[in-house]
DNA sequence: GAAACATGTCATAAT
DNA sequence: CGATTATGACATGTT
């Protein structure tokens, strides 16, 4: 980079940033000796002011060591994650750390270095652009004119160098977890859909019409069941309402029939809103845990309305939503066929007591058939309203995901720009300080150095050099 | 009457 | 292997 350079000797400034890696070297081409030595060949001109000159200089020490933040990343917008996991410090945070002495001058047009810079920063046109981090950006070129014409207003902050450093610092940190897969998802808004399905398709036999028939209709396809053994135990009838599985959280197990139940001994959950149904039954009060037999359909139908006026009634009554009226397809059918037990119990009941329930009573294929039915249909009733709760809830949540991944864009997008904010400010900061420091310098006979004849160039291990524009161009 | 919605039911796969 | 559960698709009733 500095081929230019045939001498190099650390500037002897009075800066505790020159005992670091960076060092000024006084340069020259090939061709032109400007030997510079530390002890005073190249030095800042006496007659300046000292002190400004070292605050001027302990701020370019500081910006040349920002340098090496941006090198190993050329595209870290582009590129590299992006993921604040903290709130960015606020643009005041950039205050003078070190205040400068000098007059602040107006940060970039009043700087001579637009000379010793030009084109330097003509990235800096498009923040969203490749940002040049590389060393070379600063050398060579001219941007200090091109920076405060396009950032008006960069000179109208002063912030701290080494706090935009340590900003900046916490910023590149934050560039490397992982978040640019988030932006890049973010880009679409993902709206898909619930997935809910409302189609409809060619009508299907009805399974309803098998409610009217005559109980010979349920002839199982298997021939019907075996024998149960007819043994009752009056007692077990209630005792699996505790031990009925509850695994399921969105489960209500008794809702499905409680609401508008045969058997007001159910009680009725508030989550059913068939509970404002009238309902024929209602007036039933039996103790849940008193009856040695729980009513059947029999009794119920015995205690209703009666007969076919009693079914004519709960069909017309069902003033809820689809089937969950007073009286379901089911119940209707368990009805017909004299169901003996509860169809709370055919449903909620675990496998092995069901199968005791059943064998406490004789019934007939057709029974069997459709309390089998019942049950399955019942389990799997639970099972899709747990099912589209769940959904629901999904949906839900992924809203509220999307609602924070939104928000994190935003977030995102604000800190990257306040970083490119802050990093224009710094390359002007540094346009007008490498301009400061070049004023300041001297050849071995007292004589200033041109800033159109020599530009600053830096090494990559922070050592700076004066070097002969011609030279600069003839190692590009 | 059409559309949206809610619920039950069936078929099927998974557990 | 049967019972249970999950879920898509469909049917039906309600608003």
């Amino acid at each position: 980079m500095c081929s230019a350079v045939n001498t190099s000797l650390p500037f002897s400034f009075s800066c505790e940033g020159l005992a670091n890696s960076s060092r000024l070297h006084g340069g020259a081409s090939m061709s032109t000796t400007h030997r510079f030595t530390a002890s005073g060949g190249f030095r800042p001109n006496p007659t300046s002011q000292p002190s400004e000159m070292d605050l001027a200089w302990q701020e370019l020490m500081a910006i040349t060591e920002l340098q090496e933040f941006e090198v190993p990343n050329e595209h870290p917008f582009s590129t590299a994650p992006y993921i604040p996991m903290e709130p960015m410090v606020p643009y005041g945070n950039f205050g003078m750390s070190h205040p400068l002495t000098e007059p602040t001058p107006p940060a970039c047009e009043a700087s001579p270095a637009p000379a010793a810079f030009e084109g330097g920063y003509s990235e800096v046109m498009n923040p969203y652009q490749r940002l040049n981090p590389n060393v070379e950006m600063h050398h060579g070129h001219s941007g200090g004119q091109a920076m405060s014409g396009l950032l008006p207003n960069a000179h109208c902050l002063q912030p701290s160098l080494m706090s935009l450093l340590d900003h900046m610092g916490m910023t590149s940190t934050n560039q490397g977890l992982g978040k640019e897969t988030v932006a890049g998802h973010l880009a679409d808004d993902m709206e898909s859909d619930s997935g809910l399905s409302l189609g409809s398709s060619p009508p299907l036999a009805s399974p309803e019409n098998a409610a009217h028939a005559v109980p010979t209709q349920y002839l199982p396809p298997d021939g019907g069941l075996n024998n149960y053994a007819e043994g009752p135990c009056i007692g077990d009838h209630y005792r699996m309402r505790a031990s009925i599985p509850n695994s399921m959280d969105y489960q209500h197990n008794f809702s499905s029939y409680s609401g508008h139940s045969y058997f007001p001994g159910v009680p009725n959950l508030p989550t059913t809103p068939q509970l404002q149904i009238p309902n024929p039954q209602s007036q039933q009060q039996i103790p849940p845990m008193k009856p040695l037999l729980p009513p059947t359909l029999s009794d119920i139908q015995m205690n209703s309305a009666g007969g076919s006026s009693f079914q004519n009634s709960f069909t017309k009554s069902r003033a809820g939503s689809g089937s969950s009226g007073p009286y379901s397809r089911d119940e209707r059918r368990a009805l017909a066929l004299k169901i003996p037990f509860p169809l709370e119990k055919i449903v909620n009941l675990p496998v092995d007591d069901f199968n005791e329930l059943l064998s406490q009573y004789t019934l007939n294929d057709t029974q069997l058939t459709l309390v089998r039915d019942i049950r399955r249909r019942g389990k799997n009733k639970v099972a899709a309203q747990n099912c589209r709760k769940r959904k629901l809830e999904n949906i839900v949540h992924l809203e509220s995901e999307l609602g924070q991944l939104r928000a994190q864009r935003e977030h995102l997008a604000r800190e990257r720009l306040e970083f490119q904010q802050n990093l224009t400010i710094l390359k002007c900061r540094l346009s007008d300080l490498y301009a400061k420091v070049f004023s300041q310098l001297r050849d071995e006979e007292g004589h200033p150095y041109s800033l159109e004849d020599y530009s600053l160039q830096q090494t990559n291990d922070g050592s700076v050099y004066l070097v002969p524009r011609n030279a600069a161009l003839e190692g590009e």
